[in-house]
Order: C-alpha cells, then structure tokens, then sequence
DNA sequence: AATTACATGTAATGAGTTACATGATTGT
DNA sequence: ACAATCATGTAACTCATTACATGTAATT
C-alpha cells in the first residue's frame, strides 16, 4: 500500500501525469521507493478509479493529467499520522556476509573491499547530486534535501564499516 | 533469487530441517534477510529436486533434515564470487520524509522525534543482543558479528539524522 | 526524413505475505 | 490430561519486474 500513497504524495505537491511522475520516480525517488511505469500507470487508474485522484486535463498524445482530490489528500495525511511506516529492511549484501566463510579470506576481503568501493563511489555520486541540483524552497526540495542528507550519511556509514569489516577478515589469517 | 541462495548459504554451515532453518530467519536473519515459514519451505523443496540438497535424515513427526550438496556449494560460491548483489533499497521511512510539507510544523517534527527514539530504541536492543549471544568462532558467529556492527553503526546513525532533521525542520518555524 | 521524446497501456512471471490445515511428540 | 513445542505443507492474494505493444508530436 505504499507506492499508492507516493503518488499521492507526488500528486499532493502538484498535479502531474503518468510520464511526469516516471521521471519524479526515475531521479530523486529511485533509492527510496524505486516503481515501474507499468506499477504506477496501474496506481494512477485505481486512484482515479476510487475518487482519491481525478482527471484535470488531457493533452496530446493522450497524455492524462491528475490532480488529488480532497478524499485524497485526508488518505495521504491518515497515511502519515495513523500508521506505522513498514521498516522491514532486506539487504543481499550483508546476507553475503554471513556465507563468507565459505570463501578463501582473500575473496572474503576482496568483496569487502569492493563493498566498500562501491559505497564511497556512490556517496560521490551524491555529493555532486547535491551541488548540481537547483534546490528551490518547495516542499520537496526542502524534505528531499533531508532524504538526500540520509544518503550522505548511509555511505560514508557503509564505506566505514566494510574497511573495518575488511580489516577484520583480514586480521583472521 | 535470492531466498534460495539464503537457504543454501545456511545448510553450507550445518544440516537442518525447515523448522530449524526458521529459527534462525527468525532471529539472526531477521533484519537482514526475513522470510516465511512457507516460502522456506517451498525453497527447500525446489532445491531438493534440483540436486543442490538432499534429504540426508528423517525423524520424528514427518521432520526431514537437508544437507548440501556439491552441487549446492557450488552454486553457492558461484553466487558469491561471479554475480553482484540487487541493492535496490525501499524506505517507507525515508518517503514519508519527502511528503511531510503536507504536515504541521509540530506534526513533522513529532514524525522525526519517533523516528529517532525507535532508532535509539532498535540500537539498544542491539547491544543488548551482542552482550547477551554466546558467541563462538564458527563461521556464521564470527560473519554474524560483523553483520551485527553494521546494525549498530546503521541505527546510530538514524538517530543522528532524525535528531538533526528533527532539529531543521524545528528551525523552518 | 529520421530521430528523439512524449505518452499510455497489457500480459506473464516471480517473490513475498497471510491464513489455513493437519498432526505427532514431549514434558509437566 | 493438557499444554507447549515440534513439524510440514497448501491456497489465495498482493506487490514488483520484465517484456511486449502501440502510437503521436516535436526537433534537427
């Protein structure tokens, strides 16, 4: 039920189609809840479906946009206040972990190292994110800045703990 | 693909039946990995009949114990070694953060002071849990001890956010 | 004229959750 | 006798991914 209330949630700021929202889920959504156009296509017409979102216009190339409905922003609100957000977390690369012992320590430190590689690489990424994008005083440039300050900080977490991981394997010789 | 993979990397450490293999999905591999009863079930069926377990004993009460196959630590260590690992991420927590404009300051801020009490909370659990495991220097101990420094470094580092976004978002006022 | 960007949709498959269903053994 | 624990399995449903299918409008 959550990449419903994000397009409500997109829709809330301003309203958008199909396409537009793609993009929105292409960029600054895409390492948060990352959603297919086909995922989202579906959303919008259940949406529109039970009244939380409505056709405003439609332009060429068949081209739908939507606006949130008053139903629609009490949903997004009530999402917000009255329920818990789901914090199940799945992540491949720290159930490899547990398995490295059935590597060599040296192909154990060599997938730490480049955990840690890819980590520092991908704060990088952001970091230059965050000195390209034009960040207005809207509500998502305000909060996505938080989120996009969450990144820097899980990376250079990451990119910490796999050379310390590494070190560790690596004392175990 | 991955479950499996989960399944293998378990039984390369020791033979055990489904129930067993649950308790530790229910524990160690809680916040790493999780999966259901059912779906491990299934798991080990699919990868008896594909060669990679077999049934090495059964017991009492229908219990059938799986050891690994060759087969099976191959693939396991292929999977390791030649594939890298799906780090797509979602973040409930993260993407209410970018819809919060549609929030009361004071709603906003609560939503982040629970965010970082739950992580402060999760932390403390978490040292509770590394005082309290009788750890040995078998594999799985000596790799679940690093995936646990991840978990602490990971909620510390929630709670600096949520304090520090709790604290910006105070500020906007 | 050709390419790129715009724009929406469906179908098949796989992964994960929840609920149901059933029963045997052990310890108190 | 009762409760707790052990033990496996199936069915229905939802969510997410990949691939397919189709066509229009704007730019170079």
């Amino acid at each position: 039920m959550t990449l419903r209330h994000a397009v409500l949630g997109l829709l809330a700021d301003r309203t958008a189609s199909g396409y537009d929202l793609m993009k929105v889920f292409d960029t600054s959504l895409a390492n948060v809840w990352p959603a297919t156009q086909s995922q989202v296509y579906g959303e919008l017409g259940k949406l529109a479906g039970s009244g939380l979102l409505e056709v405003s216009a439609e332009g060429p190339r068949g081209r739908k946009e939507y606006t949130i409905t008053q139903q629609g922003i009490d949903e997004l609100r009530s999402w917000l206040i009255d329920t818990e957000p789901d914090r199940t977390r799945r992540s491949e690369t720290l159930l490899r972990v547990f398995f490295l012992g059935v590597l060599t320590p040296v192909e154990s430190v060599t997938y730490l190292s480049v955990e840690a590689a890819r980590a520092a690489d991908e704060h990088t990424e952001l970091e230059r994110l965050e000195a390209q994008v034009d960040w207005g005083d809207d509500d998502l440039s305000v909060y996505g800045r938080l989120a996009l300050e969450y990144g820097l900080r899980l990376t250079a977490m990451q990119e910490e703990w796999a050379s310390w991981a590494r070190d560790q394997v690596a004392g175990l010789t």
